[in-house]
DNA sequence: AGTATATGTTCCGCGTTTAGACAAATTCAT
DNA sequence: ATGAATTTGTCTAAACGCGGAACATATACT
């Protein structure tokens, strides 16, 4: 039950009807590719007539095309097939992080093209836009095959304002309301979209092809690396809040006497169990930016931790087990505050998950108010799936497919 | 940016432009009456005689009345004015409390008709919904001239879940899993709806007509008395979650190491700042349900804890202190969560605002990560508001004006 | 009384869905 | 091979609703 703004509401025109029935076609040919106009009839709910319609409309704006015809299945004249038209067109995902930048060049489905490059990440933000700008020409000169770009979507780690294309705060690079989209769309001539990389991520999962991701009406993206960032989605839409800093469950306490947290508070879950508090964890030592960091511990990273515990490094087992009993702990507050249908979880830790998944999920149970919530549904997602570059792309791509505004 | 679900979407038919526009005027008339039909048509931004239709339309529904001409304001033909059709027809409110049930009576546009009846809540459900009836039944038949009664709406203090009408868990009330919606409504011969008081709280700030209360499209609603609900409106919906479980903000955690709360867990929000953990730390010893109360404590509230505060009672200020910062810590962790466009707050301890709202606000610095989320709007909401009877009576009265489900 | 202006109604044009008919294409049975 | 059955895709007419303009009605000002 959803009440109307009566100060921001959409009237229905006389091509309301059209763009809302066109929006799903083309939303039903991307998941069940290849179908056909029979097929879209069908699943619509309609006469094959306004599917056809629907269709060439679709077809002259060159979102999808005609493929090869079909094999009947039974006996009758055999469909043409109809798919989302990714030839000759790109997008391009970039993900700023810390210490590296990735890129990635994929079709309008997200499907990969070429491989991710990455670089080191230059914190002055005009050198940074710079070189962006040129790798990203190179590339797409190189992979002439893949066609005009569509355009950039860069996820940042940070609070982003994506309507003003602008990064307001992002500590771990030392930026404060910086213009990024605008810079860097005059360097390439290409439209560029920026976002936070918790709500990229999200928005990742939201608009994947492959398969049962679809049913989650209502879901949260929990990223940990470095910092823990969330992305929550509610009725297929990433939540950006009133200052689009919605998400930040890495700063919600486990224990307000707990340690400093780089955000100035203490006890944050985020100091809990972000890379750096399960090291120092390790290591015995506060190992907080603020002082430089030995020669042992500089270059060892979680990976290298879970690969210490796997070994049979006791120590390092324990680390890693602390952190999972915090991190279910945590999950915990988020099913407990928006019970979503599924959570997804990334960052290099997810890589012990076989090592951690029991101890984060009782964890979980010993503080979930229902044992619906104790049993909500985990899902980890793997660095190779490259989820911020995907959900960079998605703020490319996914656009031409969202659900009107109406009412 | 919503994606369309590609297995749970609405095809727009014939009727859909004119049912979005029917309910958009529809919406228009209940914020802005009195409202002509030109008006109407200004309003939105189409033709008068687009207007004119709808108007009939919902004239004959008898969801709206010609009511008297208006004063022309410049010169030419006066308008008519249109109104909701809130006459000879009314709602009835409950609110079922650990303690106390209370009743009452509203048009549809949700004003209050009679007065707030009340009396003491029996746990026994069936013998609850047979006293509920007698009294809506006699209070129906005392005051004849309200009218039909179009639905009875209950507020509950658990776990709910309105399409099946059932209550899941309500701690406070010792009910688990009880079918309330339906005895009640062959009882009464009534429909009736049913729902969890912090959602209906949240409900009744969404479809309150008075005023300001528009622009936030997000928002939360928190409740504190013996426990602590919140409602979570996003988007102009209030936040169900997967098991109508969203919004348990409660029983997320200030310090995992801190007291034992009702809910099995350790150093919930909650247990900071229910009622009973205020006078707990007046009284300095543990004052939960388990043992009996003592002669001095048994009746002793919080209203009297704060006038005795106001008084000059430096202990008793200490207590309500103490509670207002540990409030302020934890709506730090909604407005970090959801950076929600406002807050509304409502319970006992409001009554003290004035004493304690520089300590809520500054523990809410304190820890929210940015000074947008540390200003948020924080508005009060008195007992006498009755929010959780206001959002009973939403529950009936506000689905006629809801946005219908499209794309 | 005449003019200007605002409201509300009516009519027609046009876009879109709805319903149904039809041609084209293909398989199966005879 | 031929015809019947079936499926796909197109086309046409009807119904519905917005878009625009004309028209009658009502009121105020000159």
């Amino acid at each position: 039950m959803r009440k109307i703004n009566p100060h921001d509401f959409k009237v229905a025109r006389r091509g309301t009807s059209r763009e809302i029935n066109r929006q799903i076609a083309l939303n039903l040919i991307r998941t069940h590719q290849p179908v056909s106009r029979a097929d879209l009839a069908r699943l619509m709910n309609v006469r094959r007539g306004v599917a056809s319609l629907l269709v060439s409309e679709l077809l002259s704006e060159s979102l999808i095309f005609e493929g090869a015809m079909g094999e009947s299945v039974g006996r009758g004249r055999r469909p043409t097939f109809l798919f989302i038209d990714s030839r000759q067109r790109c997008v391009v995902g970039v993900d700023i992080r810390a210490t590296r930048t990735y890129i990635l060049v994929t079709d309008l489905m997200g499907r990969q093209l070429g491989v991710v490059s990455s670089f080191q990440t230059n914190r002055e933000v005009d050198v940074l836009i710079q070189e962006l700008a040129r790798r990203i020409k190179q590339i797409l000169s190189d992979y002439k095959e893949v066609g005009a770009c569509e355009g950039v979507g860069v996820a940042v780690p940070g609070m982003v304002d994506p309507a003003k294309g602008r990064v307001m705060h992002a500590p771990t690079l030392a930026w404060r309301d910086v213009n990024l989209r605008d810079p860097l769309a005059v360097a390439l001539g290409i439209p560029v979209q920026i976002e936070n990389s918790g709500k990229a991520c999200a928005l990742a999962q939201v608009w994947a092809t492959r398969t049962d991701v679809v049913a989650a009406g209502s879901s949260v993206f929990v990223s940990v690396s470095d910092g823990v960032g969330v992305g929550i989605v509610v009725n297929g839409e990433v939540l950006r809040g009133r200052h689009n800093t919605a998400g930040e469950f890495g700063h919600v306490p486990l224990s307000i006497d707990g340690p400093r947290c780089s955000c100035g508070a203490t006890g944050c879950w985020e100091s809990y169990v972000s890379n750096l508090a399960t090291l120092s964890r390790y290591f015995g030592q506060d190992l907080s930016e603020q002082r430089p960091r030995d020669m042992e511990t500089a270059n060892f990273s979680v990976e290298d931790l879970i690969a210490r515990a796997r070994a049979g490094d006791a120590k390092a087992l324990a680390a890693i087990n602390s952190t999972a009993r915090y991190l279910g702990l945590g999950l915990a507050s988020i099913i407990n505050a928006l019970d979503p249908g599924r959570v997804y979880i990334g960052g290099e830790i997810t890589t012990a998950w076989s090592l951690i998944e029991p101890i984060v999920r009782s964890a979980l149970r010993e503080r979930t108010l229902t044992d619906f919530g104790g049993a909500t549904e985990i899902h980890v997602v793997p660095a190779e799936d490259h989820p911020r570059l995907r959900g960079a792309v998605a703020l490319v791509a996914a656009p031409a497919f969202a659900a009107p505004m109406v009412a």
